[in-house]
DNA sequence: AAAATATCTGACTATTTGGTCAGGATTCTA
DNA sequence: TAGAATCCTGACCAAATAGTCAGATATTTT
């Protein structure tokens, strides 16, 4: 009695039952943002009762905080690992597809990433945001670093970065079911192969590095 | 009796009423998107009587719609009327510092439109998606046509509108008080003038234009 | 198989929400 | 200045919401 949701979690089949919450509550979020999100469908969406949601998560907030969490560290365990010792257009370009890789595989949990984003942080944690600003600033470092040594052209590191977040994410809207102004059509494999070529030569060309493949249709 | 508040205001009082209401709406959707916002903080800001917020709009649909209808209405008055025949370097850089410009003046507009944009689209009226898609489809045939004319280096069009509004999307969120990742201070005029010059040069790096000012520390 | 523990859930609160409405107050108009 | 139109608002409503809890059910442990 009394106890709250994150104390207990042991058995296999509650760890089961928790993640079939949620990534009902991801799909939930997604579509409707934290204030739009209802604890209710989220229920409905899982096949559960309603209460049993609250067995798993004590409130809203833990549960959005559970699902951001998996988010962050799906962007951490992806994109972290990269070779610094690479020169820039190794680096730029692994970094690149594998962020295209990722909006992919995994469109709920980036449009997830991105509203919180645009929305101010206003509903991550603090650690969540700590973690998420470090390897942020550390990529920074690096391009800044390269502009030191006259590897690239000079470029503000935070535009670059968010050059290629930006654009990656705008194809993670035209995935989902939402669609953008732009286009309306379901992404195949082939599209986010075009969109990855596409951003490494406008990236390449804003930092002054020789593309290794054929210019194609950018 | 039994009248829709579209079908009455009048008086010079009445319009009055209706900004003061439409202005604090544009505050409270800025600050927490068309779900979590409430009629009741706006009609609070507003320092009016809850009731008299639905004399003016008939709901909250109603009310999002006016304030997301000015927005729109900013955005294609200031950036429909750039001359067609000029040259791509020309047309390219009073775009962006335009967008730019209107992204310091009007922050919180900016932001409801990216929200809105960021959100799918999911509480516009039919109308006002449909202006909007005009003036992208507009410009992006005229960027195709400088690229068949080979005034500028192949691009995906929608690719480069996107990373000007993204980009410039990203100083409107640093300029609010809930800030981004990257940076927490309020924004000055010089920091969006160096902003529209760093993406100026951006972008004409990715078109192969040759920059008529020295190049600044982009 | 019995006891202990974890899981589940229907029923119940308390609160908040958007929206209505009758009638009073104010302003305009003839 | 009288009548009409507009503007305003407290009180009310129905619906939906997040969260609680006692007790039933299933599972694990001993």
């Amino acid at each position: 009695m009394g106890m709250t949701a994150s104390e207990r979690r042991i058995t296999p089949l509650g760890n089961r039952r928790r993640d079939q919450i949620l990534r009902a509550a991801e799909a939930e979020f997604e579509k409707y943002g934290y204030e739009g999100a209802r604890i209710r469908r989220v229920a409905d969406i899982a096949g559960v009762p309603r209460a049993n949601v609250h067995y798993y998560f004590d409130n809203k907030a833990a549960l959005y905080d559970a699902v951001l969490s998996n988010v962050v560290e799906l962007w951490n365990t992806a994109l972290a690992p990269i070779d610094a010792d690479a020169d820039p257009a190794t680096v730029l370009e692994t970094y690149i597809r594998m962020k295209v890789e990722l909006t992919r595989l995994y469109p709920a949990a980036t449009r997830i990433f991105a509203q919180e984003m645009l929305g101010g942080w206003q509903h991550i944690s603090e650690h969540l945001e700590q973690e998420t600003r470090e390897w942020t600033e550390h990529l920074a470092a690096e391009i800044e670093n390269w502009i030191r040594h006259n590897n690239i052209l000079p470029v503000d590191p935070y535009h670059l970065i968010f050059v290629i977040w930006a654009t990656t994410q705008h194809y993670a809207e035209s995935g989902t079911q939402v669609g953008s102004i732009y286009r309306k059509k379901r992404l195949t494999r082939r599209d986010h192969d075009r969109l990855a070529d596409s951003l490494v030569t406008m990236v390449f060309r804003i930092c002054g590095l020789e593309s290794t493949h054929p210019d194609r249709n950018v």
